[in-house]
This record gives structure tokens, C-alpha cells and sequence, in this order.
DNA sequence: GTCTATACCTAGATAGAC
DNA sequence: GTCTATCTAGGTATAGAC
């Protein structure tokens, strides 16, 4: 149907601008522009923004899923879907210096507004913690994957929340760097010192 | 003059409701509300929303340059003090995982809106880590003291933002346990091994 | 399904009485 | 220095013609 292809044109628009510029600050007037309809007919699609905010959200969580099937079948080893997850920090580095990580800076909105959408935006990171906590499983980390999940995660928010502050793309790799070697320490396999101050003891 | 006690009252409100709310989300009614103030006679304390946020932005430029002052006194050695910062996640559980972090947060919703003071409230990030990075020379670090405090803005930073998604005062606890370990092996003269796979090499 | 027109509200901001 | 009244712009949302 036309309709469908039109609601998905709308959905991409809104997700792009929520974004960018912030759930609040984007108005219909906005989304509408883009994908170039008048506000009117807007509503035969969806009665209220939230109800684009809650498409956007399960857009996002299927295309992430999509992603993350895709690098499963893509890398190799855990350690390679691992650092294909780290990697994102380089590959999206203009983005997210511009408008953060689409999903912390969603959730910190949520959050603030009270929106009831905001625990379902936080499923987008449970996605993301699973995926990684099963990645740690398979590396042979079954006993705290989930806190080494957590651990990935936490950095890389970390590190998106500064370098929208900082712009400086120097501490992004630096980082990332850093990151990949915890990596490879995490690996009971690995030749490197098993012992480092880090997340292993609970 | 009581102009002046106004206007700080003001200030105060908007700073708090820009935190708990978002900056864009928050009017002149809900300011003027707490403040028991008009309207009206809002603008004879400031001209325009933007004002206000600069005048908050300087109030929490002053507010933490004096805590940090206040740090450098209380704490003796320059790993209290660098622990003293981890502990705030402690001390503004409840809040970070109503709001997240005062600052991330402000960054973040200024970067999206591409608002003029969105460098101004980086400022706020550069106090801190110019004060950690003080302190990481101290520990005997001055070859990459900003690093390392670059390091400790960024986990700070991304807990705040998973603490905000997730709300498990577990993980909180778990990483401030981890990043006092890190920190403790960054310390020269510590006893623990020198080598973990951690910022302190390039 | 898409449009125009419009209702209704709240925002930021101003004017002028007191 | 504080108030009320008011302006204008922009937002969400609806009605109804095509």
C-alpha cells in the first residue's frame, strides 16, 4: 500500500530529526517538510506524536536487531562482534559528535520528560547488553558476561557523552583503543596478564 | 538589593528545573511558579530564555569551582580527591538515575538544539578535568594526567547514563568499586601490578 | 490518501498601570 | 520591582473538501 510506505517515510524522517535535534524540539511542521506532506494529512497516519515516538522506537529496535544478526553471521569470534560494537564509536564519529549516541541522548530525554516511552527506549540498550553478555558467554566469561556487558556499554556512553562535549576525535581513538585492549584481557585464552583491575571480580 | 536576591532565586529555580526537566521543556510559567514570581515581571530580570541559561551555566561554572576548591582542602592526597569525583555517583544516586548527569545532559540537549551555549557548557567538563588532570600530576601521571582524567570524565559519564536507563544501584556501586581499583593501579608507588590494559600507554 | 482551513493552546516576549 | 493585560508565533490536533 501506498499508505504503509508513506507511514514508513514519516517513521525514518521522525527517527532522523528525534535524533538530531531532540524529540521536543522536532514538530510536525518539521517531519512533515521532509518528507514533504502537509501537516493535515500528517494524522492519518498518527494521531499523536507520541505514537511516532513509539514507531521510531520499534523501528530502531528492529533495525538494531537486524544489525546485530548481521554481525553475528559477519565476525568470526565474540572478540570481533565485540569490537565491531566498539568500533561504532569510530564509524559513527561525526554523528555522534554532533548529536551524541542515539540512544543514551533518547533515554536521557525520556527521563527527563517522564515520557512513558522512556523504558521502552531503554530496551534499545537491553538489546545491545544481551548481544554483548552473549558475545562474553561465548569468549568463556559466562560467570559475569552480563557486568562485562554493562561495562562495554558504560563506555561507550562514556565516551559518546564527551565526545559531543570535547569534539575531540584524538580521545575518541584513544579510547577506543583502550577499550580493545581491556578486550583482549577479558579472554581467560589470552596470552596477556589475566589479572588487571577490572570488572572480572564482581 | 532584592532585585539581586530575585534574580539568584531565578537562577537556582531555572537550574534545577533545567536539570530535572530539559531546558527546552522548561517555561517562564514553571520558573516564575516556584520562584512565586509573574510573569511579566520575570523580564525585568532577564531580557530573554537564553539569558537565564547563561546566568546558569556561570552559576554552576562558580558552584563547582568552589566544591572542587573545597575538595582540594578537605581530601589530603590526590587520590581521595580523584576519589571524592568517583564518589558523586554515590552521593546523586537518586537523582542521576532520575536525571543523569547535570552536565552530560545540559551538553547533550545544547548539541541537538545547536544552541550558542553549548560551549559554554562544556566549559563545565573542561573545570573537571582540568581539576583531575591537577590531580592525576600529583599522583606522579603528568606525562598523560589529562588523559587519565579524560579517562575518568568518560566513565563517570557513561555510568550516569546507563544509571539513568537501567536504574540498578547494583551496577552504580560495581563500576565506582572498579574504577577505585583502576585508579588505585594507577598510582606509581602503588603495591598492585604496574601494567593493566589501561589508559596510561598512549 | 491527501489537501486546506482552522480551532485551541501555550510558548516567549512586550506595554504600561501601580 | 511587581503586577495585569496583551501580542505574536508556533505547537498539537481536528474537520471536512477533494
Amino acid at each position: 500500500m501506498v499508505a504503509a510506505i508513506t507511514r514508513q517515510q514519516i517513521v525514518e524522517a521522525a527517527d532522523k530529526l528525534f535524533y538530531e535535534r531532540g524529540f521536543e524540539a522536532t514538530s510536525f511542521a518539521d517531519i512533515s517538510a521532509v518528507v514533504g506532506l502537509s501537516r493535515g494529512n500528517f494524522y492519518y497516519h498518527f494521531k499523536t506524536k507520541d505514537e511516532i515516538l513509539e514507531a521510531v522506537i520499534t523501528n530502531r529496535l528492529s533495525k538494531t536487531r537486524a544489525m546485530l544478526d548481521a554481525w553475528q553471521v559477519e565476525a568470526k569470534s565474540p572478540a570481533d562482534r565485540i569490537r565491531r560494537f566498539i568500533q561504532i564509536l569510530i564509524m559513527n564519529q561525526t554523528k555522534i559528535m554532533a548529536y551524541g549516541c542515539p540512544v543514551g541522548t533518547l533515554c536521557n530525554e525520556l527521563a527527563k520528560l517522564d515520557h512513558i516511552a522512556k523504558s521502552r527506549a531503554a530496551e534499545l540498550f537491553t538489546v545491545f547488553r544481551d548481544w554483548l553478555s552473549h558475545q562474553f558467554t561465548a569468549l568463556g566469561q559466562g560467570t559475569n558476561a552480563e557486568e562485562l556487558a554493562m561495562h562495554v556499554l558504560m563506555r561507550s556512553q562514556g565516551v559518546a557523552a564527551l565526545a559531543t562535549a570535547f569534539r575531540d576525535e584524538a580521545f575518541v581513538r584513544r579510547e577506543v583503543e583502550d577499550m580493545c585492549q581491556w578486550l583482549a584481557a577479558q579472554q581467560p585464552t589470552s596470552i596477556t596478564h589475566t589479572e588487571t583491575a577490572s570488572v572480572q571480580n564482581s
